[in-house]
DNA sequence: GGTTATTGAGACTCCTTTGTCTTAAAATAA
DNA sequence: TTATTTTAAGACAAAGGAGTCTCAATAACC
Protein backbone atom coordinates (compact mmCIF):
# COMPACT_ATOMS: atom_id res chain seq x y z
CA UNK A 1 0.00 0.00 0.00
CA UNK A 2 1.55 3.11 -0.82
CA UNK A 3 -0.12 4.64 2.75
CA UNK A 4 0.12 2.65 5.81
CA UNK A 5 -3.52 1.81 7.69
CA UNK A 6 -2.27 4.29 10.54
CA UNK A 7 -2.13 7.24 7.98
CA UNK A 8 -5.16 6.89 6.09
CA UNK A 9 -6.73 7.18 9.74
CA UNK A 10 -4.66 9.91 10.64
CA UNK A 11 -6.27 12.00 7.46
CA UNK A 12 -9.43 11.16 7.55
CA UNK A 13 -9.95 12.08 10.81
CA UNK A 14 -7.81 15.62 9.95
CA UNK A 15 -9.96 15.89 7.31
CA UNK A 16 -12.90 15.65 9.81
CA UNK A 17 -11.11 18.27 11.87
CA UNK A 18 -10.90 20.45 9.22
CA UNK A 19 -14.66 20.74 8.53
CA UNK A 20 -15.44 21.88 11.75
CA UNK A 21 -15.33 25.30 12.60
CA UNK A 22 -11.56 26.20 13.85
CA UNK A 23 -11.15 26.69 17.55
CA UNK A 24 -13.62 23.85 18.55
CA UNK A 25 -12.04 20.52 20.15
CA UNK A 26 -13.31 17.41 19.36
CA UNK A 27 -13.39 14.50 21.22
CA UNK A 28 -11.45 11.49 19.52
CA UNK A 29 -14.05 9.19 20.60
CA UNK A 30 -16.82 11.08 18.42
CA UNK A 31 -14.17 11.04 15.23
CA UNK A 32 -13.76 7.21 16.19
CA UNK A 33 -17.50 6.85 16.22
CA UNK A 34 -18.49 8.49 13.24
CA UNK A 35 -15.40 7.05 11.02
CA UNK A 36 -15.40 3.76 12.10
CA UNK A 37 -12.07 3.27 13.61
CA UNK A 38 -11.03 1.89 16.55
CA UNK A 39 -10.96 4.26 19.33
CA UNK A 40 -7.78 3.45 20.94
CA UNK A 41 -5.71 2.94 17.54
CA UNK A 42 -6.99 6.48 16.90
CA UNK A 43 -5.73 8.06 20.03
CA UNK A 44 -2.32 6.69 19.63
CA UNK A 45 -2.07 7.97 15.48
CA UNK A 46 -3.71 11.47 16.63
CA UNK A 47 -1.00 11.70 19.60
CA UNK A 48 1.69 11.68 16.87
CA UNK A 49 0.13 14.47 15.22
CA UNK A 50 -0.60 16.24 18.22
CA UNK A 51 3.34 15.34 18.93
CA UNK A 52 4.19 16.86 15.57
CA UNK A 53 2.00 20.13 16.40
CA UNK A 54 -0.42 19.69 13.86
CA UNK A 55 -2.63 19.02 16.38
CA UNK A 56 -3.40 20.54 19.70
CA UNK A 57 -4.76 18.72 22.56
CA UNK A 58 -6.87 19.27 25.30
CA UNK A 59 -7.91 17.34 28.22
CA UNK A 60 -11.26 16.65 30.29
CA UNK A 61 -14.84 17.59 29.76
CA UNK A 62 -14.98 19.78 26.73
CA UNK A 63 -11.57 18.19 25.98
CA UNK A 64 -10.52 16.83 22.25
CA UNK A 65 -7.85 17.64 19.31
CA UNK A 66 -7.96 20.62 16.76
CA UNK A 67 -6.00 21.79 14.20
CA UNK A 68 -3.43 24.35 15.38
CA UNK A 69 -3.45 25.56 11.71
CA UNK A 70 -6.40 26.31 9.43
CA UNK A 71 -7.20 23.39 6.65
CA UNK A 72 -6.55 25.69 4.26
CA UNK A 73 -2.93 26.01 5.67
CA UNK A 74 -2.16 22.34 6.23
CA UNK A 75 -0.54 19.79 3.01
CA UNK A 76 -1.97 16.30 2.66
CA UNK A 77 1.71 15.93 3.24
CA UNK A 78 2.64 17.57 6.56
CA UNK A 79 0.20 14.32 7.76
CA UNK A 80 1.97 11.76 5.69
CA UNK A 81 5.22 13.07 7.12
CA UNK A 82 4.17 12.86 10.68
CA UNK A 83 2.95 9.20 10.28
CA UNK A 84 4.68 7.51 7.38
CA UNK A 85 7.82 9.77 7.54
CA UNK A 86 9.53 10.81 4.42
CA UNK A 87 10.49 7.15 2.99
CA UNK A 88 7.81 6.92 0.59
CA UNK A 89 9.60 10.11 -1.31
CA UNK A 90 13.21 9.56 0.01
CA UNK A 91 13.07 5.84 -0.59
CA UNK A 92 13.80 4.15 -4.02
CA UNK A 93 11.84 1.64 -6.22
CA UNK A 94 14.74 -0.83 -5.94
CA UNK A 95 15.19 -0.36 -1.96
CA UNK A 96 18.91 -0.26 -2.72
CA UNK A 97 20.32 1.15 0.72
CA UNK A 98 22.77 4.16 0.75
CA UNK A 99 21.28 5.26 -2.47
CA UNK A 100 20.67 8.71 -3.51
CA UNK A 101 21.69 10.17 -7.47
CA UNK A 102 25.68 9.44 -7.16
CA UNK A 103 24.96 5.82 -8.12
CA UNK A 104 21.96 4.93 -9.54
CA UNK A 105 19.89 1.89 -10.40
CA UNK A 106 18.41 1.72 -13.73
CA UNK A 107 14.89 2.31 -12.50
CA UNK A 108 15.70 5.67 -11.16
CA UNK A 109 14.84 8.12 -13.97
CA UNK A 110 11.26 6.70 -14.19
CA UNK A 111 10.89 6.08 -10.33
CA UNK A 112 11.49 9.99 -9.67
CA UNK A 113 9.37 10.86 -11.88
CA UNK A 114 6.75 9.00 -10.28
CA UNK A 115 7.75 9.59 -7.48
CA UNK A 116 7.85 13.71 -8.26
CA UNK A 117 3.79 13.21 -9.03
CA UNK A 118 2.92 11.97 -5.46
CA UNK A 119 5.05 14.32 -3.75
CA UNK A 120 3.07 16.92 -5.65
CA UNK A 121 -0.09 15.74 -5.36
CA UNK A 122 0.58 15.45 -1.55
CA UNK A 123 2.17 18.52 -0.84
CA UNK A 124 -0.38 20.93 -3.51
CA UNK A 125 -3.27 19.65 -2.20
CA UNK A 126 -4.75 21.13 1.40
CA UNK A 127 -7.64 19.60 3.83
CA UNK A 128 -9.99 22.45 3.18
CA UNK A 129 -9.56 22.39 -0.57
CA UNK A 130 -10.93 18.27 -0.17
CA UNK A 131 -13.04 18.91 2.98
CA UNK A 132 -14.70 21.41 0.25
CA UNK A 133 -15.31 18.95 -2.31
CA UNK A 134 -16.65 16.48 -0.22
CA UNK A 135 -19.09 18.62 1.19
CA UNK A 136 -20.27 20.02 -2.43
CA UNK A 137 -20.58 16.71 -3.57
CA UNK A 138 -21.36 14.62 -0.61
CA UNK A 139 -18.48 12.57 -1.13
CA UNK A 140 -17.67 9.66 1.51
CA UNK A 141 -15.43 9.33 4.16
CA UNK A 142 -16.35 6.19 5.42
CA UNK A 143 -17.76 2.86 4.40
CA UNK A 144 -21.40 3.92 4.12
CA UNK A 145 -22.21 7.37 4.78
CA UNK A 146 -21.43 10.58 2.77
CA UNK A 147 -19.92 13.72 4.33
CA UNK A 148 -23.08 14.45 6.13
CA UNK A 149 -23.22 12.02 8.20
CA UNK A 150 -20.31 13.46 10.02
CA UNK A 151 -22.82 16.83 11.37
CA UNK A 152 -25.97 14.78 12.61
CA UNK A 153 -24.62 15.01 15.84
CA UNK B 1 6.29 1.19 0.71
CA UNK B 2 5.39 1.11 -2.78
CA UNK B 3 6.00 -2.15 -3.79
CA UNK B 4 6.77 -5.10 -1.29
CA UNK B 5 10.11 -6.02 -0.25
CA UNK B 6 9.60 -9.31 -2.59
CA UNK B 7 8.06 -8.02 -5.36
CA UNK B 8 11.53 -5.60 -5.76
CA UNK B 9 13.44 -8.32 -5.31
CA UNK B 10 11.59 -10.48 -7.91
CA UNK B 11 12.50 -6.87 -10.34
CA UNK B 12 15.96 -7.61 -9.57
CA UNK B 13 16.37 -11.26 -10.27
CA UNK B 14 14.30 -10.36 -13.53
CA UNK B 15 16.20 -7.61 -14.70
CA UNK B 16 19.49 -10.22 -14.00
CA UNK B 17 17.65 -12.72 -16.51
CA UNK B 18 17.14 -10.44 -19.24
CA UNK B 19 20.29 -9.34 -19.18
CA UNK B 20 21.74 -12.94 -20.19
CA UNK B 21 21.05 -14.68 -23.61
CA UNK B 22 17.47 -15.50 -23.68
CA UNK B 23 17.14 -19.17 -23.75
CA UNK B 24 19.83 -20.01 -20.60
CA UNK B 25 18.70 -21.58 -17.84
CA UNK B 26 20.21 -19.49 -14.80
CA UNK B 27 20.70 -21.41 -11.38
CA UNK B 28 18.66 -19.62 -8.57
CA UNK B 29 21.83 -19.77 -6.33
CA UNK B 30 23.78 -17.68 -9.10
CA UNK B 31 21.35 -15.04 -8.87
CA UNK B 32 20.89 -15.21 -4.65
CA UNK B 33 24.70 -14.64 -4.47
CA UNK B 34 24.96 -11.79 -7.28
CA UNK B 35 22.22 -9.74 -6.34
CA UNK B 36 22.68 -10.52 -2.40
CA UNK B 37 19.19 -11.92 -1.85
CA UNK B 38 18.39 -14.95 0.68
CA UNK B 39 18.82 -18.05 -1.43
CA UNK B 40 15.84 -19.92 -0.11
CA UNK B 41 13.41 -16.50 -0.16
CA UNK B 42 14.47 -15.60 -3.51
CA UNK B 43 13.40 -19.11 -4.58
CA UNK B 44 9.96 -18.95 -3.26
CA UNK B 45 9.60 -15.52 -5.33
CA UNK B 46 10.73 -16.87 -8.53
CA UNK B 47 8.56 -19.81 -7.86
CA UNK B 48 5.54 -16.95 -7.72
CA UNK B 49 6.78 -15.96 -11.38
CA UNK B 50 7.17 -19.54 -12.54
CA UNK B 51 3.49 -20.19 -11.91
CA UNK B 52 2.44 -17.35 -13.88
CA UNK B 53 3.96 -18.18 -16.52
CA UNK B 54 6.89 -15.46 -16.38
CA UNK B 55 9.54 -17.56 -15.73
CA UNK B 56 10.05 -21.35 -16.63
CA UNK B 57 11.79 -23.48 -14.61
CA UNK B 58 14.12 -27.06 -15.38
CA UNK B 59 15.29 -29.58 -12.92
CA UNK B 60 18.75 -31.15 -11.96
CA UNK B 61 22.16 -30.20 -13.39
CA UNK B 62 22.31 -27.29 -15.79
CA UNK B 63 18.85 -26.31 -14.26
CA UNK B 64 17.53 -22.92 -13.25
CA UNK B 65 15.00 -20.52 -14.28
CA UNK B 66 14.48 -17.98 -17.28
CA UNK B 67 11.98 -15.85 -19.11
CA UNK B 68 9.34 -17.19 -21.37
CA UNK B 69 9.64 -14.10 -23.34
CA UNK B 70 12.26 -12.31 -24.50
CA UNK B 71 12.92 -9.08 -21.74
CA UNK B 72 11.48 -6.60 -24.51
CA UNK B 73 7.46 -8.20 -24.12
CA UNK B 74 7.86 -7.86 -20.29
CA UNK B 75 6.61 -4.99 -18.73
CA UNK B 76 7.37 -4.49 -15.25
CA UNK B 77 4.02 -4.44 -14.32
CA UNK B 78 3.61 -8.06 -15.25
CA UNK B 79 6.04 -8.94 -12.19
CA UNK B 80 4.67 -6.55 -10.01
CA UNK B 81 1.07 -8.05 -10.73
CA UNK B 82 2.45 -11.36 -10.20
CA UNK B 83 3.39 -10.97 -6.93
CA UNK B 84 1.90 -8.25 -5.26
CA UNK B 85 -1.18 -8.39 -6.97
CA UNK B 86 -3.58 -5.27 -8.53
CA UNK B 87 -4.17 -3.74 -4.98
CA UNK B 88 -1.85 -1.06 -5.88
CA UNK B 89 -3.81 0.15 -9.13
CA UNK B 90 -7.17 -1.12 -7.69
CA UNK B 91 -7.23 0.20 -4.17
CA UNK B 92 -7.29 3.51 -3.21
CA UNK B 93 -5.62 5.84 -1.18
CA UNK B 94 -8.09 6.19 1.71
CA UNK B 95 -8.62 2.20 1.71
CA UNK B 96 -12.17 2.22 2.44
CA UNK B 97 -13.54 -1.12 1.45
CA UNK B 98 -15.95 -1.77 -1.65
CA UNK B 99 -15.14 1.67 -3.44
CA UNK B 100 -15.38 2.30 -6.79
CA UNK B 101 -15.69 5.59 -8.47
CA UNK B 102 -19.85 5.20 -7.74
CA UNK B 103 -19.28 6.94 -4.49
CA UNK B 104 -15.98 8.19 -4.16
CA UNK B 105 -13.98 9.75 -1.25
CA UNK B 106 -12.86 13.57 -1.52
CA UNK B 107 -9.48 12.06 -2.34
CA UNK B 108 -10.54 10.33 -5.54
CA UNK B 109 -9.61 12.56 -8.32
CA UNK B 110 -6.25 13.25 -7.35
CA UNK B 111 -5.85 9.54 -6.45
CA UNK B 112 -6.39 8.51 -9.40
CA UNK B 113 -4.53 10.72 -11.22
CA UNK B 114 -1.64 9.98 -9.11
CA UNK B 115 -2.18 6.18 -9.46
CA UNK B 116 -2.65 6.41 -13.34
CA UNK B 117 1.28 8.28 -13.22
CA UNK B 118 2.59 4.75 -11.37
CA UNK B 119 0.16 2.46 -13.70
CA UNK B 120 1.91 4.15 -16.98
CA UNK B 121 4.77 3.97 -15.45
CA UNK B 122 5.21 0.40 -15.01
CA UNK B 123 3.23 -0.79 -18.16
CA UNK B 124 5.62 0.90 -20.45
CA UNK B 125 9.01 0.36 -19.26
CA UNK B 126 10.37 -3.31 -20.04
CA UNK B 127 12.87 -5.32 -18.41
CA UNK B 128 14.83 -4.94 -21.85
CA UNK B 129 14.96 -0.84 -21.63
CA UNK B 130 15.95 -1.22 -17.89
CA UNK B 131 19.00 -3.48 -18.87
CA UNK B 132 20.37 -1.90 -21.70
CA UNK B 133 20.20 1.60 -19.81
CA UNK B 134 22.12 -0.20 -17.11
CA UNK B 135 24.80 -1.70 -19.31
CA UNK B 136 25.59 1.72 -20.78
CA UNK B 137 25.78 3.35 -18.42
CA UNK B 138 27.03 0.80 -15.64
CA UNK B 139 24.18 1.19 -12.97
CA UNK B 140 23.80 -0.88 -10.07
CA UNK B 141 21.41 -3.60 -8.92
CA UNK B 142 22.94 -4.21 -5.67
CA UNK B 143 24.54 -2.82 -2.53
CA UNK B 144 27.89 -2.18 -4.07
CA UNK B 145 28.71 -3.34 -7.55
CA UNK B 146 27.44 -1.62 -10.84
CA UNK B 147 25.34 -3.61 -13.63
CA UNK B 148 28.59 -5.43 -14.93
CA UNK B 149 28.94 -7.42 -11.47
CA UNK B 150 26.89 -9.92 -12.98
CA UNK B 151 28.93 -11.10 -15.75
CA UNK B 152 32.20 -11.49 -14.38
CA UNK B 153 31.09 -15.60 -13.51
C1' DG C 1 -13.21 17.13 47.59
C1' DG C 2 -15.21 13.69 44.60
C1' DT C 3 -16.93 12.28 40.24
C1' DT C 4 -16.74 12.34 35.39
C1' DA C 5 -14.82 13.19 30.83
C1' DT C 6 -11.16 13.31 28.35
C1' DT C 7 -6.05 12.70 26.47
C1' DG C 8 -1.31 10.32 27.42
C1' DA C 9 1.54 6.40 27.84
C1' DG C 10 2.71 1.88 27.67
C1' DA C 11 2.12 -3.16 27.88
C1' DC C 12 0.16 -6.61 25.43
C1' DT C 13 -1.98 -9.56 21.57
C1' DC C 14 -2.78 -10.65 16.69
C1' DC C 15 -1.71 -10.81 11.94
C1' DT C 16 1.10 -10.16 7.83
C1' DT C 17 5.50 -9.87 5.79
C1' DT C 18 10.01 -11.37 5.72
C1' DG C 19 13.26 -14.75 6.14
C1' DT C 20 15.20 -19.65 7.40
C1' DC C 21 15.28 -24.49 7.25
C1' DT C 22 14.17 -29.25 5.98
C1' DT C 23 12.64 -32.63 2.94
C1' DA C 24 10.91 -34.22 -1.50
C1' DA C 25 11.03 -34.47 -6.55
C1' DA C 26 13.30 -34.22 -10.97
C1' DA C 27 17.12 -34.37 -14.05
C1' DT C 28 21.89 -35.42 -15.09
C1' DA C 29 26.11 -37.93 -15.01
C1' DA C 30 29.16 -41.53 -13.69
C1' DT D 1 21.91 -47.76 -9.85
C1' DT D 2 23.92 -44.21 -7.15
C1' DA D 3 25.47 -39.65 -6.28
C1' DT D 4 24.97 -34.83 -7.45
C1' DT D 5 22.66 -30.70 -8.78
C1' DT D 6 18.96 -28.29 -9.06
C1' DT D 7 13.79 -26.58 -8.32
C1' DA D 8 9.27 -27.46 -5.43
C1' DA D 9 6.82 -27.36 -1.33
C1' DG D 10 5.87 -26.45 3.06
C1' DA D 11 6.86 -25.98 8.08
C1' DC D 12 8.81 -22.84 11.04
C1' DA D 13 10.88 -18.43 13.22
C1' DA D 14 11.62 -13.39 13.48
C1' DA D 15 10.16 -8.71 12.86
C1' DG D 16 6.99 -5.07 12.09
C1' DG D 17 2.39 -3.22 11.55
C1' DA D 18 -2.26 -3.19 13.32
C1' DG D 19 -5.22 -3.29 16.98
C1' DT D 20 -6.73 -3.93 22.15
C1' DC D 21 -6.54 -3.01 26.91
C1' DT D 22 -5.31 -0.88 31.36
C1' DC D 23 -3.94 2.72 34.14
C1' DA D 24 -2.30 7.36 34.95
C1' DA D 25 -2.82 12.50 34.37
C1' DT D 26 -5.50 16.55 33.70
C1' DA D 27 -9.49 19.45 33.56
C1' DA D 28 -14.38 20.48 34.37
C1' DC D 29 -18.50 20.23 37.08
C1' DC D 30 -21.14 19.26 41.15
S1 LIG E 1 18.82 4.65 -8.22
FE1 LIG E 1 17.07 5.85 -7.52
S2 LIG E 1 15.32 4.44 -7.69
FE2 LIG E 1 17.16 3.16 -7.84
S3 LIG E 1 17.57 2.46 -5.73
FE3 LIG E 1 18.76 4.36 -6.02
S4 LIG E 1 17.50 6.09 -5.33
FE4 LIG E 1 16.15 4.21 -5.61
S1 LIG F 1 -13.08 7.38 -3.85
FE1 LIG F 1 -11.35 6.61 -5.05
S2 LIG F 1 -9.54 7.11 -3.78
FE2 LIG F 1 -11.29 7.34 -2.44
S3 LIG F 1 -11.51 5.35 -1.40
FE3 LIG F 1 -12.82 5.24 -3.25
S4 LIG F 1 -11.60 4.39 -4.92
FE4 LIG F 1 -10.18 5.04 -3.22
Amino acid sequence: MLLSKSCVYGLRASLFLASREQGEFIPIRTMSDKLEISFHFLTKILQQLTAEGILESFKGPNGGVRLTKPGSEVPLMDIVLAIDGSQLLTECALGLPGCGIKNPCPLHDKWAETRDAIREMLEHTTLTELVNKGKAENLRLTTEGGFDILFDD
